[in-house]
DNA sequence: TTGTCAATTGTCAGCGGCTGTCATTAGCCT
DNA sequence: AGGCTAATGACAGCCGCTGACAATTGACAA
């Protein structure tokens, strides 16, 4: 943070997002304006909007950190490490840290909460989503190159994320809409359903 | 089709629906105004949101039709499959019962068409992936009936449909980018991208 | 310190999606 | 034919978002 300007826009950023937070959390995402996040902060509609490409990215800036936070991880996984191990560590590993990344920013409660909202708001859910399905891409590109394949003829890299990614999905939904909502519980809720994935796929369900 | 009344409100909304495709396809969702649509049709732009929720509903309404199809596919498959066969076999019969779904409406190259603008079109896509998350649900909720397990205490029936979806979408993404759009093009990918979901899982991915 | 330049912001006008309201039109039914 | 109800049009207005231009404010050098 060196000269004074940008110390400033910095703190106008973040008074932004906080108060977007906030409200989202509190008024709900649909009954918030973006009005009412630049009155909060005192600042002209417009101004938000040289802050923001919308409303939604807002509402979305915490999950991208973490996102990409999550795809670093990956990249530093050690190349031979087989592919599906070095996901399931990945994650794990950026449960185990996700304080780290959102703490500095607001407390991990307030990002808790925003996962709920987005959950439950059907455009935010949308655009996690796609954005989600963005990163599945990404992810497939980096571990074709770890293996060395092409993405593009090979389908396993594709499949392969996009499963790991489908469990995620299930592990985190199942996860906000439980009762514990501490990191150990979602980091077990994860390793036990990664696990179930075999036998959900193979196994007949009728014998228990 | 009793009454003049309920004829000329199914004319109305057929001849919305299909300028609506043809202007998507053509100058592309985004530049496409429901003006136009309306216009188009000469009725007024609030009778467009009489028939359709939205401008997204109206580009969606296509793949509601064949989504509605394959669950009902689903739900019709003899109870003794286990459950990743009849999701497969419901797949593979919807692909080659699409013609008689969209045809009644509009030629299914148009289908075609507008399913390639959804893929393209960032907001569409985030609508369409979450339409998607809520058919994964239903479809969960279908398996566990089937196989008489609770949904919420098993988590097997979520996980198998997320890794069957993710699959599908995988193959759908492969299909609509690739050069033959043919129905036989994507059953056979979907049969084929189904059998590498095992080896995308376990295998090693270097020994060819 | 002051003057110049560039970055940040506010204001305003306007578009497109969408909704509520109310008057008008058009099909239905006796 | 005339009354009832459903469908439509016209209008006003909210909200998200953008372009354009002017005003403000920090940066930096003379």
């Amino acid at each position: 943070m060196e000269t004074l300007r940008e110390r400033k826009k910095q703190r106008t950023r973040d008074a932004l997002l906080r108060s977007a937070l906030e409200l989202f959390t509190t008024r709900g995402y649909e009954g918030t304006t973006v009005d009412d996040i630049a009155d909060a902060v005192d600042v002209s509609q417009r101004t938000f909007f040289r802050y923001f490409a919308g409303k939604e990215e807002a509402a979305l800036t915490l999950q991208e950190m973490t996102v990409a936070h999550f795809i670093e991880l990956v990249r530093e996984r050690p190349p031979q490490e087989a592919p599906m191990v070095a996901l399931r560590r990945a994650v794990l590993e950026g449960w185990g840290t996700l304080n780290d990344v959102v703490e500095a920013i607001v407390p991990v409660e307030l990002y808790l909460r925003m996962y709920r909202v987005i959950e439950s708001t059907p455009v935010l859910l949308a655009a996690h989503l796609r954005r989600s399905d963005e990163v599945e891409e990404e992810i497939a590109r980096v571990l074709a190159a770890r293996e060395g394949l092409d993405v593009d003829a090979d389908p396993r890299p594709r499949l392969a994320v996009a499963v790991f990614s489908g469990v995620m999905r299930v592990t985190g939904r199942q996860w906000s809409t439980g009762e514990d909502f501490s990191v150990e519980a979602i980091r077990e809720l994860t390793a036990r359903y990664l696990e179930q994935v075999g036998p959900a796929l193979t196994g007949n369900w009728r014998r228990a």
